[in-house]
DNA sequence: ACGGTATTATTGTCCGACAATCCGGCTATC
DNA sequence: GATAGCCGGATTGTCGGACAATAATACCGT
């Protein structure tokens, strides 16, 4: 008889104890909103010690599983949050020394359809956020740090607008990686705030006009404004971001 | 004089230094490949309690900012993997109840800009993954999972191929949340695998002849495919994934 | 110089402790 | 009866120390 031993399992004791947390919350035997036994008691349940249990929630805190509301001791189960998922990714792009040159291609292909998208699913609501945010950027656009926050948000808006999830968030790490080199470009770039402002302008009348062409084709001019702009800045666009 | 209080600092040790460490290691003062000091030291560094650095080891790496190379003690710096982001995103979104019709819009139009794009920047190399990963679709589809595999391994060169970070990185949620679906459908419909078969190759063929204009249609053909596949299986595209 | 061994350093896990503070219930007041 | 304030118990954040297992390193003989 052939005695073969199977793999031990290596696996140190507080990733199993996250594993099997996370396994609870994806089979959703945890629901949202539901706050997670003590740790004393996850320890006794688990038969680790205390120690253990919390560094596994540190594990489960940091991937968006479980957050602790302000204010509150025990920690709830949550769903990751877009905009914390988002900001992982633009991260590990720019430590992987992402030029704006692939930031902005991305860009180019992948905005005009959530534009185009957006003109289709937009709803009241989403017409009124976007006038609301594009009327922030006319308002307040002086200082760098507005101009292109207000920029940003109106990126946002218009992929929330989608009423697609997968939309939204993969496009949300663009903007957050185009953020930083804009803030150097618009500050060089005369021309850029008005640009900027009259491509908001065209692209709300699209959707009110729910006009999905006209978005899309106005997306791909602003688009190629940005990278005008650069150009006329004179930043390398083969540059790393970050 | 008025006397106001700053809002007194209220995150926790544990954190801070994962804070702090991160800061050393997006600032590149800790390179990528470089052995963390141990528990004990950064401890004393800190002056917190080794507990409380071990919280936030276990924060950074998950993170993936720092991992355990298998068989060493020592944790060493590195960058976030793309596949194990993607993950963390595709599990976001299917926490988000995301419905296959949502994936398989996002797909229509993010994918054919990334068969467009290989088909512009492909070089030999990425030619040769190419072939060989359609050749093991052609050798292995009898199994259901070998079949998906493949599949999602064909799209996953693709991205490689357009040497666009981006790209690769945004598309390959959209793969992970394909899979499970597209493991459904594969079986009930008899076609699907010659199909696959067939738009795979011609997708290598126009990559072949740096024909971008061709691989965007062959992909744009590919994906409504999957579509009618589903209808033909029956399966409700309303329906959330995972 | 090199392969193998002995020593040290480091991690994974446990235990116990204590202050701060959140939570839930109780009481007093209106 | 509702509400505000109070109080004790429950829970977290942080600490200190301990020990076995094992990776890292120094040492040593050839």
């Amino acid at each position: 008889m052939n005695v073969e031993f199977d793999q031990i399992a290596l696996t140190p004791a507080y990733r199993r104890v996250a594993d099997a947390i996370t396994e609870r919350i994806l089979s959703r035997t945890l629901r949202e909103g539901e706050r997670l036994p003590p740790e004393t008691e996850l320890a006794r349940q688990l038969g680790v010690n205390r120690s253990t249990v919390r560094e596994a929630l540190r594990e489960l805190e940091c991937s968006g599983l479980l957050e602790r509301r302000p204010g509150s001791k025990r920690m709830t189960v949550t769903r990751p949050q877009h905009r914390a998922i988002a900001k992982d990714v633009s991260r590990a792009l720019a430590l992987h020394d992402v030029t704006f040159l692939e930031v902005w291609t991305a860009l180019t292909e992948f905005e005009p359809p959530v534009a185009e998208s957006a003109a289709r699913s937009r709803n009241a609501a989403d017409l009124e956020h976007l006038a609301a945010v594009r009327a922030r950027f006319d308002a307040e656009n002086a200082a760098t740090d507005k101009a292109v926050h207000h920029t940003a948000e109106f990126f946002r808006a218009l992929g929330a607008a989608t009423h697609n999830q997968v939309f939204a968030l993969v496009h949300e790490p663009l903007i957050e990686l185009l953020e930083p080199s804009l803030r150097d470009m618009i500050d060089q770039v005369a021309q850029a705030r008005s640009r900027i402002a009259a491509a908001q302008r065209r692209l709300l009348e699209a959707l009110e006009r729910r006009d999905p062409e006209a978005a899309r084709q106005w997306m791909a001019r602003h688009i190629r404004d940005f990278r005008k702009g650069y150009e006329l800045a004179g930043i390398d666009l083969r540059h790393r971001i970050g």
